[in-house]
DNA sequence: AGAGCACACTGGCTTGAGCCAGTCAACTGA
DNA sequence: TCAGTTGACTGGCTCAAGCCAGTGTGCTCT
């Protein structure tokens, strides 16, 4: 062991980290703005007189770190840094459903000039994955619950994203006969306000909250960069009676999406 | 574009991937345990009968998956999977404070057989980021606040691990004269406790929480393996009435800890 | 005008070679 | 006995070359 050489005198960089280095310091720099193609591995390999693979690793760190986008047969570009929206715990208050008129989601993207887009892309009758039984506390042997599946799409001047998914689950027992089962629209107040119609307004909300690379499937499904987590909430909205009424798990961009909860401290 | 040969007969895989998937298969199915060593680059490569690049680039994406850890000289191994630590809106209560006399951190720790450790690495005071000033409504040009920086450490049988560091920020005003602001110790009742001597209790937390993957110093702290992000929360204690006292930004992994929020929904 | 093709780009992936740098155990010599 | 060295492992990184697969442009033929 004794004195390794780090640090002292003149740092040797391996060529690929300062390829990397000397593009992201052009980035953060402003010197190559959002947007801008950078040159090809190709050129780059040239210019840092490197091999192509060499060039091409500094171009998979900064993917990695989220820097630049990579697009088979287009190039590289710097990856447009976006203003995190954030999910707060009013998105299930009742004063200012009634307020606004618009649903949190809505409300959040036009603070941010987006245009929001909801799509409700399937409702069924489904046997319940067990974490979900569990707080629904209904039988995790039976089709005894309604999954709806919305996703939530945003679109500025260039494209539409999808920043979440949300998988609603609603026991049977409770969502027979109404909208909830049945219908993608659910009518002034949107889902919430059929909860309450059907007696369960909710009194308290649990936000389990993680976060974790994306699957493959959702690297697809939500179109993510690399390098960006997601955010995963499984919430479950209780009445005042302590009732279970509905469990909801939200997949989240990270890179779009925050949370802010302000609540009091009890007891 | 029409008709993409995709999913149709048989599907041709790329060498690095056929591996990738049969590691991982091996691992998912137990037949790999936790901790295992896998064989080296050079003996996949050759079991397999590609160059030790293509074995290597199987390894890489495992690693990014967060299934195997790469130990530089020593060999890769199927990375132990974790239970999730989940520190909940009850951290603040005054109740449990003094029902357990245990932080929430050693009581959640202890809960899962692990052993905590808490400790305070620097007091000082400090001009405040700018994030923290607007919050805390102090003077972001004068050294208005203290700061204090924890490191809170798990340990299994095996080694400890940094689970989370926690940076808090408290107005000098507030923390002049007490123990806040010059010692490590918060005595008993601990940190909130002290506050709540000093006339603020906490009635209310804000908890604005994303997640990103890790900075570079990140990485290095926090000693995490790859492909594992890091959750932020920046935590905001008000008091009843409305000041807020106290700002704290806890950085932790996103493959040890969540969160658990149960709160009452307003208005 | 329009459909279609050819070609010149882009990144995606593999090969096989070589050298560097940690790790660890076995050996060597004071 | 034990400190120190050696050498056989491990992964870390680079190179140069080649072929495959998307993308987009411009030309050609109808």
């Amino acid at each position: 062991m004794s004195e390794k050489p780090q640090g002292n005198g003149v740092e040797k960089k391996l060529p690929s980290r300062r390829i990397a280095d000397e593009l992201r310091a052009a980035i953060t720099s402003g010197e190559l703005p959002e947007g801008r193609k950078l040159e090809s591995e190709r050129k780059l390999a040239e210019r840092f007189e490197s091999a192509r693979n060499t060039a091409r690793e500094a171009v998979r760190l900064l993917a990695e770190e989220g820097l630049v986008d990579v697009q088979h047969g287009r190039g590289v570009f710097v990856r447009r840094k976006r203003k995190l929206l954030r999910f707060g715990s009013e998105r299930y208050s009742k004063r200012l459903r009634e307020q606004t008129g618009l649903s949190p989601y809505r409300a959040e993207l036009a603070k941010q000039g987006l245009t929001p887009r909801v799509d409700c892309t399937s409702i069924e009758r489904v046997v319940p994955p067990s974490q979900i039984a569990e707080r629904l506390e209904v039988d995790p042997g039976q089709a005894s619950v309604v999954r709806r599946e919305n996703w939530y799409y945003a679109s500025d001047d260039q494209a539409e994203y999808v920043v979440q998914v949300g998988v609603t689950y609603i026991p049977w027992l409770i969502a027979e006969g109404s909208v909830l089962a049945t219908s993608a629209k659910m009518g002034k107040g949107s889902l919430y306000a059929r909860f309450e119609d059907l007696g369960h307004p909710m009194a308290r909300s649990r936000e389990e909250i993680t976060a974790r690379m994306p699957s493959q499937e959702e690297v697809q499904g939500l179109k993510l960069p690399d390098g960006v987590p997601v955010i995963d909430v499984l919430h479950t909205g209780i009445d005042p009676d302590g009732v279970a009424f509905e469990v909801t798990r939200f997949v989240m961009r990270a890179d779009f999406g925050g949370l802010d909860y302000n609540m009091p401290i009890e007891g």
